[in-house]
DNA sequence: GCCAACGTTGGC
DNA sequence: GCCAACGTTGGC
């Protein structure tokens, strides 16, 4: 089982929006690295969804139910997408002020290459971040 | 609105 | 293949 962190604006599509259609297609991704990273996803790892540019904090866990496949909005056949569900909001949404804030996630790819849309997790910094949200 | 980080493009 | 110019993302 793996872990992941994934962006997305709000304004755009935000994790109610998500909780709302139950099932959602990730697309739109349109950067290497993150291909990478959606394409090792695999059915049943878990994911937290992060609020980029209004909010930038981490508000819910959403599951991995479909592997990587054409990303239905590319026209070049180049990207894919992977499918998710929601799965969890957080009791508190995690910030990425209090990411930065805590030793334990120093070494977290989003924090390190905070442009990147779809980073991995390790298993410590995912629970240390749900942690986090339950108090 | 500004700026840093990073990706992409195009000239050579 | 290098690098300058430019575009985009995302935090502040």
């Amino acid at each position: 089982m793996n872990y992941w962190l994934m962006k997305s604006e709000p304004d755009v599509f935000s994790y109610d929006d998500l909780v709302e259609k139950g099932k959602a297609e990730w697309d739109g991704v349109r950067n290497h690295t993150a291909k990478l990273h959606m394409m090792a996803m695999k059915k049943g790892d878990l994911a937290l969804f992060y609020h980029s540019n209004i909010g930038v904090e981490a508000v819910g866990v959403m599951e991995i139910v479909e592997e990587a496949a054409p990303d239905s909005t590319d026209e070049t056949g180049k990207w894919v997408a992977v499918h998710v569900a929601p799965k969890e909001k957080l009791a508190n949404p995690v910030t990425l002020k209090a990411m930065k804030a805590d030793s334990a996630l120093s070494g977290m790819v989003m924090l390190r290459q905070s442009r990147l849309s779809v980073s991995p997790l390790s298993e410590q910094e995912f629970r240390h971040i749900l942690a986090l949200s339950k108090r």
